[in-house]
DNA sequence: ATATTAATAATTGTCGACAATAATACTTAA
DNA sequence: TTAAGTATTATTGTCGACAATTATTAATAT
């Protein structure tokens, strides 16, 4: 099943579920890109005190949802073309150097488990070909995974924990449904064949070309829709 | 002039500052690696309320000197071998990155600025040879530089704004005076003129390479120590 | 009418107190 | 004597109020 962060603890103070319900709200863009956000406003919303909303707005910011200015105030952050561009070459980086880790630490089990999770997406795709949801959570699953069987906390708590926030933010702000799922899912499995050969070389390499097969996807969008503007 | 963290705003508020004092304890090791933090002690020590404490508890986590357990507390976060070998990965993946945009983006007037640096650098160790103290400096300083000429947003505020605290402290905790010097001097001139040569693959490769470097240094001296252990 | 300054309102930063949870010390039973 | 359970203490989480700063509005002068 889908989740949407692996690594997150279970809510257990009120400052940890007003910090979900607003990081979704963030998310889904209920609360839009790049507005100020008022703490009186919001303490009141959620029918609690400002300091446990601003425990709150901490987290946030850890995960570069929000950005703060001293004596001035929270401000959600804006998605920019800029900044998505950024984003991928930062995944990039990060998510290659995970996969090159994961084929060295990868368990036998997580091999197991990732290559069934692959076969499940095949079929999936297959039921609702042309469809991309199913396809875009796989996706995050996907990488999700392979970022966790790298077995180096720092890699993991970077990625998965601040910026795969970011990343489903710009996913469902930008309505990112890619017609590059079905390539999306052959990739995949590339990347796992290598892992599962210990090639970390190889897999690092597939990783990068993966994420900035996306980047450049974008990128060319991008170029087109300047071109008809004018 | 050498300073800590070039990306640091002015510290304004008391929070600020308490915070700045704090990390610099942390890293210097005054608070030890690995023990628990008393929220009202701390407080007391630094003359403040224990709210403004907690928020700057908050920025400590953000860089990843502190960690929070919901209802138990915080712990500094204790320096081990595996989380500095962790640690040098992550900064070959996001540095290298950085290497990489700082070749396609980096402005001549920065590239002259660096080249002055490391000229700087060239005369320091001729005088000091041997003391490694300014060369380790030096070593932050260029690194510094080549990500914040990569001009991108996101890899400036996760390398500076979070890893490098954390860096710091494992040099000062580990008392790491490299006997790299020397050789890390024509490593930085390598990479700087792969930069300047606009050469973005062969600049990411080589910050790599001097990354991994140390890395493997530090792995061969524990090598050595287990064996005469036993 | 516009620009600059002064007064007002709103927002953020900081504080101390109380409530809820976890750690510790003590008591009692086997 | 040890183990389990209970009572006590200490720590963290949450709250509402006040102080300091910023944003907004009103007033005055050019």
């Amino acid at each position: 099943m889908y989740q949407a962060n692996p690594t997150k603890q279970a809510a257990v103070t009120t400052t940890d579920k007003v910090f979900e319900q607003i990081q979704h709200a963030i998310v889904e863009g209920e609360i839009p890109s790049g507005s100020k956000i008022s703490e009186p406003e919001l303490a009141k919303r959620y029918q609690i005190s400002r300091s446990t909303l601003r425990e709150a707005l901490n987290r946030l910011e850890k995960c570069h949802l929000i950005e703060r200015k001293a004596n001035v105030g929270s401000r959600v952050v804006d998605c920019t073309i800029e900044g998505l561009l950024e984003l991928y070459i930062t995944r990039e980086a990060l998510e290659g150097m995970a996969c090159r880790q994961a084929a060295l630490n990868i368990t036998d089990d997580e091999i197991n488990q990732m290559q069934a999770m692959l076969n499940t997406h095949g079929q999936t795709q297959q039921l609702k070909d042309g469809v991309a949801y199913y396809q875009e959570e796989g996706d995050l699953d996907f990488h999700y995974k392979v970022i966790l069987a790298s077995h180096n906390k720092q890699l993991i708590d970077l990625i998965c924990g601040q910026l795969y926030h970011l990343v489903r933010m710009y996913r469902c702000q930008f309505g990112m449904n890619s017609p590059r799922a079905s390539r999306a899912f052959d990739e995949h499995s590339r990347i796992l064949q290598a892992i599962a050969d210990r090639d970390g070389e190889l897999a690092e390499m597939l990783m990068r070309r993966h994420i900035a097969a996306s980047r450049k996807n974008i990128e060319h969008k991008i170029a087109q829709q300047k071109l008809t503007a004018v």
